[in-house]
DNA sequence: GCGGAATGTAGAT
DNA sequence: TCTACCTTCCGCT
């Protein structure tokens, strides 16, 4: 369930269960066979996460480079490991916890240089000490719509399909507005929220942007039951009522990706 | 059991 | 703009 804040929190709980001691590595599934048998009884030192990516660093100096990609999961669970379940890319174990990636678009070594290359061509995370400026210059500049680059990894890195639709509506903007025509405070105050709302999403590990005036308890609504497992406004709550405002959450396709958004909340 | 969808991206056209 | 790909899960037969 992969936006920034779930690899943000993945690099994190790596880092707890297994940085400072060597872990067995090994490919249930065999497609990276090569790899954990090299990983395999080395020290893993730190780990890293910039946007989507997700780098396991070992004593060698190499990284294992992560991208989970639609589907791709990282389960934890503890030591000892059980049989493995279904097709795991990458099994590591430590002397405490195990974990499982299944799925993911990416699961390779590469050196520093390859890993300061995947930097090179992201945008800047809400989740790093990166500021918004550059992200500033290319949408202030840019007639291609909100929606599409704030899904742009080159543009900022992390934000996915959930935050994209969510943000664009706690701030009322219609996101087919093109990128030039957003007002520099208004960008301001979407990064901001966005390194708000994604760092409580890596604390709860799940994606919630509903205003406490809008939570289920607060409007006597049953909560939403979704795979995301969070509370929010539009995604995937197309032809609902909108909790702002009562009128139907539209759908639309755009660049092959499902946006939602409500037409009266989010104009001009 | 099958088809479709899903928080994503790279590469072809 | 499209297609392929990695895998799981849900709803439908």
């Amino acid at each position: 369930m992969p936006e920034g804040h779930t690899i943000h929190r993945l690099a994190l709980d790596c880092r707890t269960r297994f940085a400072g001691s060597a872990v067995r590595a090994s490919s249930p599934q065999g497609k990276f066979s090569d790899g954990a048998a090299l990983l395999d009884g080395q020290v893993l030192t730190g780990t890293d996460a910039h946007g989507k990516h997700l780098f396991l660093g070992f004593a060698d100096g190499g990284w294992v480079h992560v991208h989970l990609g639609l589907y791709g999961t990282f389960r934890f669970g503890d030591a000892p490991a059980p049989p493995p379940v279904g097709a795991v890319r990458l099994r590591i174990e430590g002397s405490g916890a195990y974990a499982d990636l299944r799925g993911p678009t990416a699961c390779e070594l590469i050196t520093e240089p390859e890993k300061q290359a995947v930097h090179d061509r992201l945008g800047p995370d809400p989740l790093r000490a990166d500021g918004g400026e550059r992200a500033w210059l290319r949408i202030s500049r840019s007639r291609t719509t909100v929606a599409a680059l704030l899904m742009d990894q080159k543009v900022l890195a992390g934000v996915g399909n959930v935050y994209r639709a969510e943000v664009l509506f706690r701030h009322g903007i219609d996101p087919r507005r093109p990128g030039r025509d957003l007002a520099r405070a208004e960008w301001d105050a979407i990064w901001d929220d966005l390194a708000v709302l994604m760092r409580e999403g890596v604390r709860a590990n799940r994606i919630d942007t509903v205003r406490p005036e809008h939570t289920p308890e607060a409007m006597g609504r049953p909560p939403r039951v979704d795979d995301h497992g969070g509370e929010v406004y539009v995604y995937r709550r197309a032809g609902q009522p909108c909790l702002v405002c009562g009128d139907e959450v539209r759908t639309a396709s755009l660049a092959a990706r499902n946006l939602f958004w409500c037409p009266t909340c989010q104009h001009g």
